[in-house]
DNA sequence: CAGTGGTCTAGACCACCCC
DNA sequence: GGGTGGTCTAGACCACTGC
């Protein structure tokens, strides 16, 4: 008997893939229509417009009507970052969660916070400062702005044992954000929390979150020195 | 005459993201199945298929055969990340792009490298360093090492006009890769190269890179002080 | 205008896995 | 065992766009 197996699009993929690898096909070159790849494969064309779709999505070919499908010429890298809960981010290291709240405050919004959320100036705002440790360890430092009109609830949750973020993840999922990284030098206040030098490096991560176009909350996360953020692609 | 569109797998997308966000279906609850959803929306169900497919790649709900289709309890946030050239990231603040070499050695990899990139201890790597500017102002430091095993033709490249990464990006396309961030202070050298005081907090990204399976480039790019890299989901 | 990808349909079979 | 999602097929029509 010969090997018997059908031709999914997943092998249409690979096989694509493979070739492009290979350099069968170069940057710019064009590719074989969906029909012609169809036929050499033994499949439907559908099954051929998925492979090709799924190359499309990761980057790796151009597909324009009329003209046909391309090799990328400069593939943009796509790296999948995913963003979890600090609790999680703790324990996926083996260490053992603390959160603590630090302060909590509900507030007239200052003007560089109405202007980062597009909000009208003085909307009232609750401030949250909170710590995250791992095994005691100072892990992150936590700085939160969220915008009460448009979670009015918020201001029944005290924070003093959930943090702000596993609260606001069930309050209001799926939410849309911005994110930003960058390094700072730690002031007195972050060194203090943090437990380190002052004017240590460190690895910062800003927020900005909307639900439904309504502007939700803005948070400034700092994390400990030495702290590494990876993903892959 | 009424409205006449036909419903689309977006319209179906969509309209259960909606339902998702307005709490009809609520977080952990067990969505219609792929052929009720047909039925209600008066579309095929390979159409539904497609719309859930793409929510459950988002992370917003959650797929089992036999079980059906939930919604997820803790969405995971994927961000994109586009990785692109250094050049394409000062251009895309329109500012003149210019490189420069800065040292170029074959040596033997050092142990760090050979452990980071899985060679054999002393082989052959060539070590790049080079400075990216951005209207004249520097913008990134490029320390990088290559397995010449993987990437023979790079002895004949010399690095003076076009820098590693697009040199190896149209050498070695397609390639998968892992990537680091994290904050460092600038030590003398980093200081000197990008104009700032020593000990200034620099963002800092690392990157491996394999080409099936082999590893071709490890490489430290450090940028100049107040950097920041932006993401949305 | 005509070629290419984008999408939809109706039906079918299969793999998985909870019960 | 049976219900669910996963995939494939063959055909069709449409939208975009280069010529």
């Amino acid at each position: 008997m010969t090997e018997r197996t059908k031709t999914g699009f997943q092998d249409v993929r690979d096989e694509v893939l493979k070739r492009i690898q290979d350099r069968v096909w170069g940057q710019g070159d064009l590719l074989p229509t969906e029909q012609e790849l169809a036929e050499e494969f033994g499949c439907a064309r559908a099954t051929v417009n998925r492979a090709l779709r799924e190359l499309a999505d990761r980057g790796i070919i151009d597909r324009k009507r009329k003209s046909g499908t391309r090799v990328a010429v400069l593939p943009v890298k796509q790296a999948k970052l995913e963003i979890t809960l600090t609790r999680q981010l703790v324990e996926d290291r083996n260490a053992n969660y603390r959160y603590a709240l630090v302060h909590r405050e509900e507030v007239p919004a200052p003007g560089w916070l109405s202007s980062q959320l597009q909000l009208a100036a003085d909307t009232p705002v609750l401030h949250i400062r909170a710590m995250h440790y791992g095994d005691n360890h100072p892990f992150q430092f936590e700085d939160r702005w969220i915008n009460i009109a448009a979670v009015p609830s918020v201001t029944a949750a005290d924070f003093s044992t959930v943090g702000p973020n596993e609260w606001l993840l069930a309050e209001v999922p799926f939410s849309t954000a911005e994110l930003s990284f960058g390094a700072i030098a730690a002031d007195a206040a972050l060194a203090e929390y943090l437990a380190c030098p002052i004017a240590a490096p460190l690895f910062q991560m800003e927020r900005t979150t909307w639900f439904q176009a309504q502007p939700v909350t803005f948070v400034r996360m700092s994390f400990h020195p030495g702290y590494q953020m990876r993903s892959r692609y």
